[in-house]
DNA sequence: CACATGTCAGTGCGACTGACATGT
DNA sequence: CACATGTCAGTCGCACTGACATGT
């Protein structure tokens, strides 16, 4: 059923650009439930994005964070004070403005979202590696799609 | 930046499969995130999987909508209860089993689903819409792929 | 004073485990 | 009797809104 070869890929007619979209988000709500909770202890999958955004882009002020995950200011503040309780980031005062405060990932918080991955991995891992070049591809291209069709509005 | 032929994409190098897959999970539970509560009124992805799942099976047991959704059982008795109360689908006794329950989508529960749909699409055909043509197929490939990586196990 | 930042209180969905009744 | 199916009870994660204190 499903070809191998890119250009014998049928090509998608605009009209169906709307099943399209549902199909992608099923399919990646789908995975992200079958990934997240076996790998998370017992966290979400919103809190190893926010220490993967900590491990990217330096200390964060909660809102910015809240902003960057789509949730509201009140549930990060619950989140990142359960984080803090880990020990896998750390709260300091922003400088440059008295009502913030700046989020840090701590050496511990890198040890966590490591750990997070490297289980993560497991379960995809093998699979892919099943994978032939062609569909790789398709994976990897895929990823950087679906960071645009996240990170626009 | 973006390239728009399959054969001038990167291939992936097998030692870098595992950081693949880890920003596949990270880029779909994003998109996820993002998706999933804008479009549902209150309700969470797993609700329009399950409805979902039913449209396309037909007829099926609590025990096996848990183990297709990856949660357990009482999780999906409960989910199934307040679809129900919705009037999204209706239960009856399974014929074959007098232990078991089937569990049918209502037509309230396809107008629902449908109303998802729509709702879920006009966040990403948009988007959707300024991508090339190898970008969509690579999306309508990425699609099986994803469900490929759910199902297994 | 208007506004932004963050927290607190209260609510609800949606997972989990353990114990249990019932049917095969 | 062993086992499968589903529910009940209790817990917790993780969103939400509205109200609020504090700093710009």
């Amino acid at each position: 059923m499903l070809r191998v070869s890119d250009k014998d890929l049928p090509a998608v007619p605009s009209e169906e650009l709307s099943t399209v979209a549902v199909e992608l988000v099923r399919s990646a709500s789908r995975l992200t439930r079958k990934v997240g909770r076996v790998a998370g202890k017992s966290y979400s999958s919103a809190a190893w994005r926010v220490l993967s955004d900590l491990e990217q882009h330096g200390p964060t002020r909660i809102s910015d964070l809240a902003a960057q995950q789509h949730i509201r200011q009140p549930s990060m503040t619950t989140l990142v004070r359960r984080l803090e309780d880990e020990g896998w980031l750390e709260r300091e005062p922003d400088p440059s403005d008295g009502r913030a405060i700046l989020v840090r990932l701590t050496s511990a918080g890198t040890d966590a979202l490591n750990d997070y991955r490297r289980v993560a991995a497991e379960q995809i891992v093998p699979i892919l590696a099943e994978f032939d070049e062609t569909d790789r591809r398709t994976i990897a291209r895929a990823i950087a799609l679906m960071q645009r069709l996240s990170d626009l509005d």
